[in-house]
DNA sequence: TCATATAGTGTCTAAAACTATACTATTACG
DNA sequence: CGTAATAGTATAGTTTTAGACACTATATGA
């Protein structure tokens, strides 16, 4: 939790934002919501474009504030399952309207925008 | 908007985050949302710690994302208005729904660890 | 002529965030 | 003994984001 300590907001608003921020967290969340426990080589191979390490430090941030679980087999190879808590569930909603909304933006701003030949040469 | 087409997402979410995900933005956002048309150094004063080139930056990145409205009035000394486009307001239950999870997590998260000597020392 | 008010710019620096790429441990299996 | 599988580390480097701080333009009014 240290690392949420360390910081200073101005408002609740950017505490979440700073749980959520991370360039690969939202998506990661996405993952454990919809499909539920995921094994780290199948969140892997769910993102394509993240390195080893990327999903390695967002997993242990994600941790460290509570939103996913990590839970560890001590077997050989290893096997490592993560999924989300309570908190992390209770995040769902708020991804659900981000991504709603950044579907309308797409289609109300963005496309129209692309067509736009002023955006072009 | 180019700002918006050069980078690439892996979902609208992403977007979202994006748009809103800038240091100030939300506070920005939220201070027009509630009060209305503000002009720049009323902005400014009501954000202490920021400085007058982090909010022109901000404001500029929100005004061409469409989120703010900039109006500005032809007289010297200057008299710049912001205040929230329709897209912008549409923003606001997300960032009310940002603020109440982070007002929850940090009365369930962040206050019990924090009278938790094991952080202490 | 000089200070004032307002909404900015310009330039540089520092810190975070992210990426690339190679490497490790352990045990089973052939 | 050599190889594969899994979940990571280590080290280095790039890019993005934020911050410090000084400077500008222009009409007004003393």
């Amino acid at each position: 939790m240290s690392r949420l300590f360390s910081k200073t907001f101005n408002c609740e608003k950017e505490l979440t934002l700073t749980i959520i921020g991370g360039k690969w967290k939202m998506l990661i969340m996405w993952h454990l919501g919809k499909e539920g426990t995921k094994r780290f080589g199948e969140l892997k191979s769910m993102m394509p474009g993240i390195t080893q390490r990327m999903l390695v430090s967002q997993l242990r941030e994600l941790e460290e504030d509570q939103i996913v679980h990590r839970k560890v087999y001590p077997v050989v190879p290893p096997k490592v399952e993560y999924s989300l808590t309570e908190h992390g569930r209770s995040l769902m909603p708020i991804l659900k309207s981000m991504d709603e909304w950044g579907k309308n933006y797409m289609e109300t701003v963005i496309e129209p925008e692309m067509n736009n030949s002023s955006h072009m040469g």
